[in-house]
DNA sequence: CTACGAGTTCAAGCCGACTTGAGGTCAAGA
DNA sequence: TCTTGACCTCAAGTCGGCTTGAACTCGTAG
């Protein structure tokens, strides 16, 4: 296959193979005259790559995921670590939506008067900012139950 | 409060303080000498900054979700479509998150010859590479059941 | 009164992931 | 044979969100 075959069925831009081969992504088998060939086994590998990008991870991690055959080359507990650094993830980002949400129908006039609210922002991870608070706001503990650790939902209802 | 302050109160740098005054985002309540002056609301203001920050919007998306004075700017359908659209990546997330997970325990030699990695592909949404599979795969709807569209949560197993 | 340290401005640099542009090569079709 | 157009290389540009550095200005402690 050329890059043109590459780019058509993946919809990655030739300049971005040429770019994630120079990086070390991914490769061609050869040349025709001065044009790359692929194999097509370099789709199933685009694959992979795309979702390690839409997964947030840098070029450079996903190369340290993949064997040059296309393997993903990470024993369970480094891929079990990456999985988990997701979840972090995934769970402020719950938080935030709640919290937009929730904002979205909130009568309070500030958003910080409000406690759900303010759940939100401290689960986002926004928390160390210790908004001295208008008003008499005590302190709460920023913890997650064990429901919400367990379902990895984070409802602020 | 002079920067130092709000800097240690919050963690955020000077500098970016000042980048963000400058972008609009915080106001300086005046100045002492050429220092600024920041009223303590603006410790407020950073922490819904960062909460936009933590939830992947662009400063100047946040700023347009901010009023000058601080409060949430925008009518419950933008908030709420923000929300979705976090919905969406959180939909992703967890899909790649499984497929880390599964992949981590998962026998199969290739990745791709797995149904259930697959499936976290599609959903992942690097599906639109058409990886001509290698071996008797049949195409798959990659449709998300009603009870993972209800709970969010997208299981693979 | 003076030196210090914390603040200021402005321009430039950095990072990652690409894209763009200029200029070159080459195989195939008219 | 000549032209076309798809590909090539390499350098430079882009974007967002900051950071860094040089040069400067103050209020205050000694």
């Amino acid at each position: 296959m050329d890059i043109a075959e590459v780019s058509r069925r993946t919809g990655v831009p030739a300049s971005t193979l040429r770019y994630h081969e120079e990086k070390g992504l991914i490769a061609s088998i050869g040349r025709r005259g001065q044009r790359r060939l692929f194999d097509p086994a370099v789709l199933e590998r685009l694959a992979l790559i795309a979702l390690g990008r839409a997964g947030g991870f840098a070029l450079d991690e996903i190369s340290a995921m993949l064997t040059p055959d296309g393997l993903p080359k990470m024993d369970r507990g480094r891929l079990d670590a990456k999985a988990n650094e997701l979840d972090q993830t995934i769970q402020r980002l719950t938080a935030i939506r709640e919290a937009l949400r929730h904002a979205a129908r909130c009568p309070a006039a500030r958003p910080m008067e409000c406690p759900t609210f303010r759940r939100a922002v401290r689960l986002a991870g926004a928390g160390r900012f210790e908004v001295a608070p208008i008003g008499p706001f005590k302190a709460e503990a920023v913890s997650v139950t064990r429901r919400e650790r367990k379902t990895g939902d984070v409802n602020l209802e």
